[in-house]
DNA sequence: CACCATAAGTTCCTTTAAGAGACGCACAGA
DNA sequence: TCTGTGCGTCTCTTAAAGGAACTTATGGTG
């Protein structure tokens, strides 16, 4: 129910469920990422409530994620489209798809597969590091305060 | 309020949400993995309603993310920790904090950084795919369908 | 023209989960 | 005995999700 806003705690976890951890709105992110992009389509696509699909559209397009734009004049008809900010989600998307390929997948395997444009490969993400190129993971890291920190006294 | 179960559809993304894509789960597991792993640490740093943490942390430990220790007997004390299959899921934080570090830190800059011992040096994650280890996102791939895809008629 | 269909929402009512805080139990130390 | 701490449970209120009917604008068919 998420009554608690996220937004303004001094976590970037935080910040970013702020903006897409509301049920729905990852899987409707993923719609609009494969080409499920329109009203009609995403509701019966997710079988989603239509107010709840109308009130997660809205956050998403003045959280600048998505897009709204007109692809028919008369009658009016609009699509969704991701933004920017909307693509480097995907990002997330993707290792959340490792992770249930991994451990909810079971026998029948996973429901999709990359093929990855620049080998020619089926592939899946890994996590490497920005600075060296290597994999990268929590057990190889330390946590430091940054420069947003909150304020400790 | 989640009503509606993911965990049946055919897509690793709900799969994963049906795990973790509750509200305040990805912050439990966060504190976790700092260290703050005692249900009144947790409660009293995120602030959230104790009724509430009992059931994330009863669901987290069930679904094998957490697992409840006995810290002293007398008096009997508990705390929870990562599973390997809750280490991953480490993973999804990490891009969690890299996008919302990227889109939502603004002036103040990233609450928290990363050491890598690998290098030494500051640094984030980025995806690179499996099979060439070079970076990979959702522009450059093709996503197919895998062994595990629903039927289509 | 009358009638049905389609896309994109909106409105209303019911059900369920989240928030807040009081309460309970087991023990330790003073 | 009294107080404090850790780890919860219980109860009550409020807000969000589910579901279905309704609206508006328009186009197509008989």
């Amino acid at each position: 129910m998420q009554r608690t806003r996220f937004g303004d705690m001094a976590c970037s976890i935080a910040r970013t469920l702020d903006v897409i951890g509301e049920p729905w709105s990852p899987l409707i992110l993923r719609n609009v990422m494969v080409g499920i992009s329109r009203f009609d389509q995403l509701q019966r696509n997710l079988g989603i409530s239509r107010k709840v699909l109308t009130e997660r559209l809205r956050w998403l397009v003045d959280n600048d994620v998505l897009e709204r734009r007109r692809y028919s004049e008369r009658p009016p008809r609009y699509e969704y489209a991701l933004t920017a900010k909307g693509t480097e989600l995907c990002d997330l998307l993707m290792v959340m798809v490792r992770w249930g390929d991994r451990w909810t997948a079971g026998e029948a395997g996973p429901p999709v597969l990359y093929r990855h444009h620049a080998c020619g490969e089926i592939g899946h993400v890994e996590l490497h590091c920005s600075a060296c190129d290597r994999p990268m993971d929590v057990t190889g890291i330390d946590i430091l305060p940054g420069p947003g920190a909150a304020v400790t006294a």
